[in-house]
DNA sequence: ATGTATTCGTTCACGCGCTGAACTAATGCA
DNA sequence: TGCATTAGTTCAGCGCGTGAACGAATACAT
C-alpha cells in the first residue's frame, strides 16, 4: 500500500508492461535455473505465447542462454531449458579498508576472476591515483574480445565499498572515521580518471546488497534483513522488502551510535554507550586487557585464545555478545527484520556468541516471533564487500523496473 | 532499486499500464485541485490526449468531478477544472483508548460527519457487542440514498485503531498491555457482526497514515517520515518512501521498547531503562512526584502547573523532553527519517519540550542533516487516530497498484 | 465587429504488448 | 503405427499509450 509521490513519479508508458514482465521472467530464471519457457509461464500464471517474445528478447541481449534439454521423466516434447549468463558482464570491484585495499574484477554471478590487495594510501587523492594505475591494468588482463582466456567480457563499471558515511547519491564520503575522511567527492574523482561508472556505498550495505542480490532467494529467507557488521565500527545495512533502506538523507542503519547505556564506555563519536562502544573490536580488546588478559593485538587474537582455553578471553567474548545480543534486540523491536547476518573477525567463534546473543535477544524483545528471529553468522565478511561492490554494478540489471 | 521477489510478484497486464497512470492522475488531482486536464498532462510529462480517457473513466467512477472553470489570465480557451469528489465515501472511524472508545463516521476526505465516545468495555466480547449496536445506528443516519441530509453516500468499511500491538495481515490484537488482551482475534470478530470489511492497526502507525494520506504532500514535507506518539505507552510509525515500515512479523516500530539506560527505571516489559519508561506519561508523574510536586492525576495536570509556573513540574517536563529527544536521536540514527511528529498530551507543553529536544538531537546525532530533522508536535493526536481509523479504508483508494 | 493567435479538450490512425485459440514439433506408450 | 501429452510458436483480437489533426473557446489587436 504504497503512497505515489506527486513530486517524483513515473507514468506508465507502452514498454512499462514488457519491462516488468522481462525483468519478472529474468529474476525467475536466475532463481530457478535450468528452467523451460512452459515452467516459466506456469509460475507466471500466463500464457505459454507471452514468454515466446520476452524471452527472445533476453537472448538476443545475451542475458539468457538456451541451455541443453532435460531428460524428460515424462511424456511430450521435451522442454528447452534456459539459464542466465552471468559471465559476460564484469565489475571492478574494490573495498577500501582501515589497512587494506582489495581491488577485484568478478563477474555478475559473483565469481572473481582476479583479486590484488594493497596497502591503503592516506589520502583520498593517493588513493584515486593508485586504483587509477592499478584497476586498468586488471581489466586490461580479462576485459573485451581479446582477452587471453578467450572470454569476450563486457566491463559494466566499477563499485567502491568504504568504511564510513556514504551519501550514495552525491557519491561523496560524508566522515569515515577510521580513515579520517571527511566529505571527499570520491566517486566522481574515481570515475573522472577510469573513464567509466563508479557506484559507491558504505560496507555494511555493501554486505547486504551482496546478499540480496548475489545469493538465490532460496538461500537468503526473505527480502526483508539486516546486515550487521562487527569491527572496529559497528554498521547496519538494513533490507525491506528487497529494498535497502536509506533514509531521508542516505544515513539509515547508523544504529552503531544508538547509546544503549548511558553509563557505559566512551565512543569515539563522543557520547557514552554507543553500541560500537559496547561491542565494537576496540571495546572487546580494551575489556580483555582490563581482565587481565596477555596484551593482544586484534579481536582474531582474543578469538583465538578463548578457543585455546584462555578463561579471560572467554569472558570477554562472552560478554561481547550480550552486548551483540542487546543491540540486535533493540534492532529487532525497531525493524523488525526477517533475518540478521552478523559479519565480523569476532564471527570466528560463533560457539561463543551463539547462545547471549540469543539470550538477550530473548530477554530484550517482545514477541515470540522477535525472539525467535534467526541470527546467521557470515563467515567470511571480506568476500561479501567485495560481492557488495559487484552487486553495486550488478543490481541495475536484474531490479524491478520503477513504476507509479 | 528494488529486487523482484521471485515467491510474490505481479506481472503486469494488459491494463497495468492504465492502472498506474489511472492512480498517478488521481493522486495529482487529489494534490493540486482544482486542476485542467492540461496542467496534467504538462505535469505528467505526457500527451494531452491521453488525460481525456483517463479522466473519463474517474468521473465515471465518481471520484472526480469537473468543477467550473477559471477565470484565466490568460489567452485561449479556459480549462475544464477537476477535483476529487471524497464526500461520497465514508468509513466507520473507531478508536479504542485505555478508557474511552471514539466511534466516528467520516468521508474520504477526512471530513467528520458524526462522532460519539463510550467508556471502553473490559473484555473484547464486550467491545464487539457495543459496536454491533451502535455503529449501525450512526451509519443508518448518515449513508445510503435516503440519508436525512440528502447525500448519497457509500460506506467503504471500518477502521479501528488500537493501542497496542497488532498484525495487520491476520487482524489479530498481538498484545495490548494497557488492556490487559492478548492474541485476540479482534478484527474478524467486528468484521462478522457488522457484515462488511474491517481494517485494524496500532495507534501509532494510524496516526502516520493519517499523515500519509489525508493530508496534502504539500504540508508533509517528504515521504519519509516518523510519528512518535507519547503517551502511556511510547510507540513508532514509520513510513519509508510512501509506505509503512511493518517489518518481517509486523513489529516494527516498537522502539518504545528499546533500552536506551540499562541503569534506568524498570519497565512494564520487564527490562530497565525502555524509551517508554523513561519519557512515557507514567515515568514523567513519577518523576514529578519524587520532585515533591503535589499529587498530579495525568500529564495534562502537570504541564497545566508547569504553565501556571510551577517549578518542579517545569523542570519535570524538561527532564522528560530530554529522555524524549534522546530516544528521536536514537531514531534518526537507525532510520534517518526525513520529519519526525510527535504526539501526546505532553506536546501541550512544546515551548518546554522544543529546546531540550533539539538539544538532545544535536548532541547525539552525527550528520548535520541528522541534527536538523524537523521536529513538529502533534497537536490533536485523538483526531489523528480517527483519521487513522479512515486512511486504513481510504487508502487502497488511492494507493500505487502493486507491479513487479 | 472581425480576424488572429493561443490554449484546451477530443478524435483517430498507429504501434506496442498481452491474450487465447490454433497449430507444429517432439516424445512416450499402447 | 497411432494416440495422448507436453513444449514452443503463430496469429487475430483487443487494450492502451502516442502524436498529429481538429474543433471549441477565449483574449487581443485591428
Amino acid at each position: 500500500m504504497r503512497k505515489i509521490n506527486t513530486r517524483n513519479f513515473r507514468v506508465a508508458t507502452r514498454s512499462t508492461t514488457r519491462d516488468v514482465n522481462r525483468q519478472i521472467v529474468l529474476n525467475l530464471i536466475r532463481e530457478h535455473q535450468p528452467i523451460s519457457r512452459a515452467e516459466l509461464a506456469r509460475r507466471m500464471e500466463v500464457s505459454r505465447s507471452l514468454l515466446t517474445p520476452l524471452v527472445r528478447e533476453l537472448v538476443t541481449r545475451g542475458a539468457v542462454v538456451e541451455g541443453g534439454t532435460l531428460r524428460a521423466p515424462q511424456r511430450g516434447r521435451r522442454p528447452t531449458l534456459l539459464r542466465v549468463r552471468t559471465n559476460r558482464h564484469v565489475a571492478v570491484a574494490i573495498d577500501v579498508r582501515q589497512q587494506r585495499t582489495t581491488i577485484a574484477l568478478a563477474d555478475f554471478g559473483g565469481h572473481v576472476l582476479a583479486r590484488e590487495a594493497v596497502p591503503t594510501p592516506g589520502t583520498p587523492t593517493a588513493l584515486v591515483e593508485m586504483l587509477a594505475q592499478r584497476v586498468p591494468a586488471l581489466t586490461a588482463l580479462h576485459v573485451g574480445a581479446d582477452a587471453p582466456d578467450g572470454e569476450e567480457r563486457t566491463l559494466a563499471g566499477a563499485g567502491l565499498v568504504m568504511p564510513g558515511m556514504v551519501d550514495r547519491r552525491t557519491g561523496r564520503v560524508l566522515y569515515a572515521p577510521r580513515l579520517g575522511w571527511r566529505d571527499v567527492d570520491l566517486r566522481d574523482l574515481l570515475a573522472e580518471r577510469l573513464g567509466y561508472k563508479v557506484r559507491i556505498e558504505n560496507a555494511p550495505i555493501a554486505c547486504a546488497l551482496a546478499r540480496l542480490w548475489l545469493t538465490p532467494d532460496g538461500l537468503t529467507g526473505g527480502h526483508s534483513f539486516a546486515y550487521v557488521s562487527i569491527s572496529d565500527g559497528v554498521g547496519v545495512g538494513l533490507v525491506n522488502r528487497g529494498e535497502v533502506l536509506r533514509g531521508e538523507t542516505h544515513t539509515a542503519g547508523e544504529f552503531g551510535h544508538v547509546a544503549l547505556d548511558r553509563s557505559g564506555p566512551p565512543c569515539v563519536c563522543g557520547k557514552r554507550g554507543c553500541w560500537e562502544a559496547l561491542c565494537g573490536d576496540g571495546a572487546t580488546l580494551a575489556r580483555y586487557h582490563a581482565r587481565g588478559g596477555a596484551p593482544a593485538e586484534s579481536v582474531e587474537e582474543v578469538v583465538r585464545r578463548a578457543r585455546a582455553g584462555d578463561g579471560a578471553a572467554v569472558e570477554t567474548i562472552t560478554e561481547t555478545a550480550t552486548h551483540i545480543g542487546r543491540g540486535l534486540a533493540a534492532m529487532v523491536s525497531a525493524f523488525n527484520p526477517g533475518r540478521i547476518y552478523v559479519g565480523g573477525e569476532i564471527t570466528a567463534a560463533w560457539e561463543l556468541l551463539d547462545g547471549p546473543i540469543r539470550r538477550a535477544l530473548v530477554e530484550d524483545t517482545l514477541t515470540d516471533a522477535a525472539r525467535a528471529t534467526p541470527v546467521v553468522p557470515d563467515r567470511n565478511p571480506a568476500e561479501y564487500r567485495v560481492l557488495g561492490a559487484v552487486a553495486l554494478v550488478a543490481a541495475p540489471t536484474y531490479a524491478a523496473p520503477r513504476v507509479g
